[in-house]
RNA sequence: GCGCCUGUCGUCAAGCGGUUAAGACCUCGGAUUGUGGUUCCGAUAUGCAUGGGUUCGAAUCCCAUCAGGCGCCCCA
């Protein structure tokens, strides 16, 4: 009979995984709540028409990414990221009657029907922040420091930050129309994706990778367009401060004008945080402001700045860790004696395991040098004066004590 | 949705039209009735993703399908 397989773009996290899985999980809760954030677990699906409303119904991850299904005539969706759905518990738990800033972290599972490649999966998990009710730069700031800090203390070093505003939805309108006017005369000479973009979304045009538009960008009237602070006097004044804080904080950065971001919530500043060591995927690390995004969903007029990572990607950056060993592992013919002191061990919150099909001694031994970190021997004459042999098996040394001090020594 | 590449044991692989389908790791058993991991011996693919074809002969060549990888689009 066939097998049945993952399916395409999923993976399992195995055993041998769970050490990196672990170590960002537990730096996540460690890190994000030395600044205060508190975890929120949203449920993996939502309405959909939370997405359509939340991510914007323009953007390809809403139009051909989502899972969506019916059940009870209701359409559910898969969450494909997590702003969203962390709004709609902001907004439904009356969060914006909180003291501001309401600071939240979350990690999980999120979908999106992509096909897969290196970094890329279907079903994939992020680790973000929300923070909501503050409008100053400094929230940016924080937002940014949070997610420099925690990728320090998973030893990622070799990372670059990139910033850019989007400036506020008029200013950007304004941007738009420009853009497009200037590139209208040369429309015929981009290729079928840029021909689309520049309907759908202009801003999209100017990171495109194929030749003949790259010339086409190059041209000086257009350089002129897109070098120019088209964001307006108040977006500027907080673009600036917000490279200040940055500055005094010693946090690099690199300024990208062509950093867009695909979610249509954003608005002044976005942020990328990229790995030279990633392959064509190389974003671990995107976010940005979104202070119309709380009214749009229906609740109060609430400014938030948030980000997500993607935790394969971080966990790919990572490398291998070694698996924790069991403690002890207990060697004895008497299948009873070694019941009970494993269990004795267990209790005073000692991992420890036994041989449970009752293996010659040497084959017992064997098993516990590939599992465990000691050996605990009882034999019949330990059994009988009521003692353990316990063996370290890296260095070889073993010591026989009485039952009562076996703690004492896989302590030590 | 499009383009390129790849499918041989649980894993990593050799094989390049005629082989008994190497080898290594893992696993299991033994040497070894109380001292392992480093030694030695043994076991484990009638099978080369699947289905067709070409040929006296196919894991090897061709076609299709399926699966995987990478890239484009987009994104974490």
């Amino acid at each position: 009979m066939a097998i049945i397989k993952v399916q395409k773009g999923t993976k399992d996290i195995l055993p041998q995984d769970m050490p990196v899985w672990h170590f960002m999980e537990d730096t996540a809760r460690k890190i994000f709540s030395e600044y205060g954030a508190k975890e929120i677990r949203t449920p993996i699906f939502e309405a959909t028409e939370l997405f359509a409303r939340g991510v914007g119904d323009t953007t390809d991850i809403v139009n051909k990414e989502m899972y969506t299904f019916e059940k009870s005539e209701r359409s559910l969706t898969l969450r494909p990221e997590n702003t969203a759905g962390v709004v709609r518990a902001f907004i439904e738990n009356g969060m914006h009657r909180l003291s501001a800033p309401v600071k939240l972290w979350y990690k999980g599972p999120m979908f999106r029907y992509e096909r897969p490649q290196a970094g890329r999966q279907r079903q994939f998990h992020q680790v973000g922040i929300e923070v909501f009710g503050i409008k100053q730069p400094t929230a940016d700031a924080e937002v940014i420091l949070m997610a420099v800090n925690y990728l320090k203390a998973l030893g990622l070093n070799d990372l670059t930050v990139e910033l850019n505003s989007l400036g506020c939805p008029e200013c950007r309108e304004v941007f738009k129309t420009k853009l497009k006017e200037v590139i209208k005369p040369y429309l015929q000479d981009l290729c079928p994706d840029c021909q689309a973009r520049y309907e759908k979304n202009p801003l999209r045009l100017l990171d495109c990778k194929v030749e003949e538009c790259k010339a086409v960008y190059a041209k000086p009237e257009i350089q002129e367009v897109i070098q120019s602070d088209f964001i307006c006097e108040e977006c500027a004044e907080h673009f600036n401060e917000l490279k200040s804080y940055l500055d005094a904080l010693g946090i690099n950065y690199s300024i990208n004008k062509l950093l867009v971001r695909g979610l249509d919530y954003y608005n002044r500043t976005v942020f990328e945080i990229k790995s030279n060591n990633l392959g064509s995927q190389n974003a671990v690390c995107g976010g940005g402001r979104y202070d119309s995004l709380v009214r749009n969903l229906g609740g109060e007029d609430t400014p938030a700045v948030g980000f997500a990572m993607g935790m394969e990607r971080l966990a790919s950056l990572i490398g291998n860790k070694e698996e924790e060993k069991t403690a002890g592992f207990v060697v004895s013919n008497n299948t009873l004696e070694a019941v009970k002191l494993t269990e004795e061990i267990r209790k005073a919150g000692i991992s420890c395991e036994f041989d449970l099909t009752n293996k010659k001694f040497v084959k017992q031994l064997e098993k516990a040098s590939k599992v465990a970190k000691y050996a605990l021997i009882l034999g019949e004459d330990e059994i009988a004066k009521n003692q353990v042999t316990v063996k370290n098996l890296d260095t070889s040394e073993q010591v026989t004590v009485t039952r009562e001090k076996v703690l004492e020594v896989l302590n030590s």
